[in-house]
DNA sequence: CGCTATTATGTAGGTGCCTACATATTGTCA
DNA sequence: TGACAATATGTAGGCACCTACATAATAGCG
């Protein structure tokens, strides 16, 4: 048993980074042995852009759930790509709005295949971990209705009462 | 359902790692409201040398689960915090014998409390996830009895085949 | 219409890990 | 004993995200 295992719940987020980067090193290498230079970040944006052709900086980080800020600079290694143009909105002269190339379509359909293994392996982790894609939605629910933070608040102040 | 939850099984990866940043973001938080400067990556280090007093680059990796470079990383912003100290081996001049310094002693002494609290609040949500933290030691030793790579290459190869 | 609040996105710097590569030391073998 | 393999740790750069702060555009209100 090695250390995080050993250390319970203590070692939870730890646990997760690791997995995380596993993860993302064994699909990195994926892309590498197809040949193509590939960012693991460029798949969630690029996802939502063959899903609907183009949206703005802010649409995609709500879909995919992360900050702006990571989208836009995710964006920016996709136009140095070559793979999405970003323009400002007709509308709103704030709004930039994103779209894929049609090199970006190119590369999308080539990896179709790769992104159709990602899935299909993933899926059987899943199986093989007894459903941790359950528990994951379940711990991300946990953790909506009382952060980590909160949690670790209130036992501190159990603790000051002694 | 956002779009991390819609995507089943295929975005574990990007699941894993926010859920990992959040709760380090949340770690992070709790130590800035006892006023305490400290780097989440210090916990597993700082740790073992309380229980073993000294110990070498090395052998927290392999303790820690991590490389020996993000030990030598973390060691060195310990150093320039006056919480660690380093010197080379007597019986091996290529080893660095790390111990805690009186302040690193007094720092982690300080924190027993809020690291007690940590224990309970990711009891709690283990419990709330239904026992998450043994779905991530199932993942672990699933993904070590065949990583990501090799699964998305089988069906890789699969795909090819028709 | 002018002012202020809100909204959209960008810049800068940081986090905790990783891989690739490098250097120095020790161990082994002929 | 010397040469080479193995071992220990360090440097450099990278990954995918984050927060804090900043700037520009739009919306709303008097």
């Amino acid at each position: 048993m090695d250390y995080p295992q050993s250390q319970g719940a203590r070692a939870i987020g730890a646990r997760l980074r690791r997995l995380s980067d596993a993860i993302d090193a064994d699909a990195a290498r994926a892309y590498s042995v197809l040949g193509v230079r590939f960012e693991q970040r460029w798949f969630g944006v690029m996802n939502q852009l063959l899903e609907r052709e183009a949206a703005t900086v802010g649409q995609l980080a709500e879909a995919l759930g992360i900050t702006h800020v990571s989208v836009s600079q995710t964006r920016q290694s996709l136009e140095k790509a070559g793979l999405v143009t970003a323009e400002a909105d007709p509308s709103d002269a704030r709004k930039r709005r994103l779209r894929l190339t049609a090199e970006g379509r190119d590369m999308a359909a080539r990896l179709r295949p790769l992104w159709r293994a990602f899935d299909a392996a993933a899926e059987e982790v899943d199986a093989d971990a007894g459903g941790i894609v359950a528990r994951l939605s379940e711990l991300e629910k946990a953790l909506k209705q009382a952060s980590m933070f909160e949690r670790i608040m209130v036992h501190l102040d159990k603790a000051g009462d002694r």
